[in-house]
DNA sequence: CTGTTAGCGCATTCAA
DNA sequence: TTGAATGCGCTAACAG
């Protein structure tokens, strides 16, 4: 039994009504253009036949289908869930395109990709610089819709909007943590490749560092060689090290390596995750683990509100506002792993 | 600057072709129907002109769009990770659709967003009982395209297919290994409402428990009074008690109580996740935890070859071939959470 | 071998 | 108040 596709028509021959009727009074059931009663037949008749619109008739026709594409380069769950619940709130359709292994191409390909599905609007959080993003740059400029950059500005898109943390002050107060505690040295933990966030962080975390008279270092991660490079650092420390690392994932893999050669976290290092990340809304990864691990806790939920409302008012209103570039506050959570025993508060 | 968009017709116009010719040669360039001069001629402008095909026109036109939409009922970073890369592999767009907080019908208006963009297949993790999806069970069956369930069969749905964890074997060893520390109870900790593997899993457990003469009971967590719940179990233990969760929050969960209660875990309590997820493609929770948690391994990466695999096959032949019931082999990794000090092995 | 044409399902406009 | 005609961009069948 090959059942063939209920459309607009469909409805119209069985009210035996014209499909214009059945157009407008599906579009607007309410209004009073035309009789309740065919407007009630109408929509019977729909629903009997489990009518669904055409999103691909729709979308041809209009030009839009109020859909929104979220491509962030790795699984992160707790910005994708915030995301998600706002822009369920809103009434568009959430297409999520993630990229997690660092395929190289793969987050131009999901650009590339989401640009066809022709989205109202773009939520993209680049996972490195400018110079990787050649080809896309161009198609999103020639694009007529709304993108809103996260974490990261990008040079070549000067007029975009852009919402991240703000992370000068919390990288401070961390660095005033680590020197209360009586650290000597802070190394920071990151991949090779920095984006405009993270140099904003590595600067003022050096310049900090100095105030303090502290020494500062910087270990770049090549994600192969990672336990290998943690031990090898790890071995060579002589003096109270804190770590400050991109990610909960390098927080939490440094103390296991401090763990394994029985150095003692907090007291002979300390360890500072940027992240602390939401994981099945409920738990935070950098809790679980032992010690428990201080961290900046990037706002992640803040973020997403913040950006599903930029986003959506530059949908509805076509105000031409200029591009805006937000920040939210970050906040240092002191766990145990930066706080030593014997220092006075 | 309005720039309208380029269509074949504006390639063709530039061209000096028609329309048709222009989409001939697109859609297969290598084919000689047209002179190699030509084919050329046309890539070259649709190249300057940075043309996209438009997903709508085409799937208006073909009835489809080489797409696959995946539907899970909570952010499962391992899953959607894997299925990702399967999907890439074989040139198919996919579209996530997470539905992360237990929205009274979120679930079904996603499924029911999922058909609307005409995709050639779904694969869908079913979070509840068949009862819940009585609106949208019709629409699928209406359908045209593919269904991959995950985990749990529906019986509304028959003859859809299922890929899902073999629960027995991996359950009796659990209850073997807990036999042989010499717990003297088990209990499952599972949301209230549970859904046919769970159920395989609770039926399995009770009757291998008795087969070893070991207490069983059941906790349905209240995902508001979890804490309290867990408290008000812990402190009532009598005997040496291991608890089986449904998840890895669970288990974290009650290791904490545990933890505030002074409860020794592995020796007072064991705790077995069921689940043992991958986070960012590298850490495990149940290896961040301390005491580790001894996990049932859900094989998330072995499920998403099978289910990306049938699908596509599904798609491409059109074989009508019966609906398959895939089982995946669980593993059981003994940690520390139920190796007792002082027993042998 | 190449160009023309009919429609995919819908919304909009205009005529009746 | 209603219905018929048009076109969105593309493909496939068909005509030249």
């Amino acid at each position: 039994m090959k059942r063939s596709r209920v459309t607009i028509k469909t409805i119209a021959e069985k009210a035996g009504l014209s499909c214009g009727s059945v157009s407008q009074v599906l579009a607007n059931p309410q209004h009073p253009r035309f009789p309740p009663e065919t407007r009630k037949k109408i929509i019977q008749v729909a629903d009997e036949l489990n009518y669904r619109p055409n999103r691909f008739a729709i979308g041809l026709r209009r030009q839009k289908v109020n859909l929104i594409v979220l491509v962030v380069p790795w699984n992160c769950p707790e910005l994708v869930d915030s995301i998600e619940t706002k822009v369920r709130e809103v009434d568009f359709q959430l297409m999520i395109s993630q990229t997690p292994l660092p395929i190289k191409g793969a987050e131009e390909k999901a650009l590339m990709a989401a640009l066809d599905w022709q989205p109202d609007g773009i939520i993209w959080m680049p996972s490195t610089a400018d110079s990787e993003y050649k080809n896309i740059i161009q198609h999103i400029k020639a694009w007529h819709g709304k993108v809103v950059l996260l974490h990261h500005k990008l040079k070549s898109l000067p007029d975009m909007d852009v919402v991240r943390p703000e992370a000068i002050t919390s990288v401070r107060r961390a660095v005033e943590h680590i020197a209360s505690q009586g650290y000597r040295k802070i190394v920071y933990v990151s991949l090779p490749q920095i984006v405009q966030l993270d140099r904003i962080r590595l600067n003022t975390l050096e310049q900090t560092a100095k105030q303090y008279n502290i020494d500062f270092d910087r270990i770049k991660i090549d994600s192969n060689e990672e336990t290998k490079q943690y031990q090898k650092y790890l071995s060579q420390i002589t003096q109270p090290t804190a770590f400050i690392c991109q990610g909960d994932w390098h927080a939490i893999e440094i103390l296991e390596v401090a763990e394994q050669l029985k150095l003692n976290c907090p007291d002979e290092i300390g360890i500072i995750s940027i992240g602390d990340f939401l994981l099945g809304n409920r738990i935070r990864i950098c809790e679980v683990a032992r010690p428990r691990i201080t961290a900046i806790r990037e706002p992640f939920n803040a973020i997403a509100e913040t950006t599903v409302r930029l986003l959506i008012d530059r949908i509805v209103e076509q105000i031409e506002v200029p591009a805006q570039n937000i920040e939210v506050a970050e906040e240092l959570i002191i766990r145990q792993s930066t706080l030593k025993t014997g220092v006075s508060r």
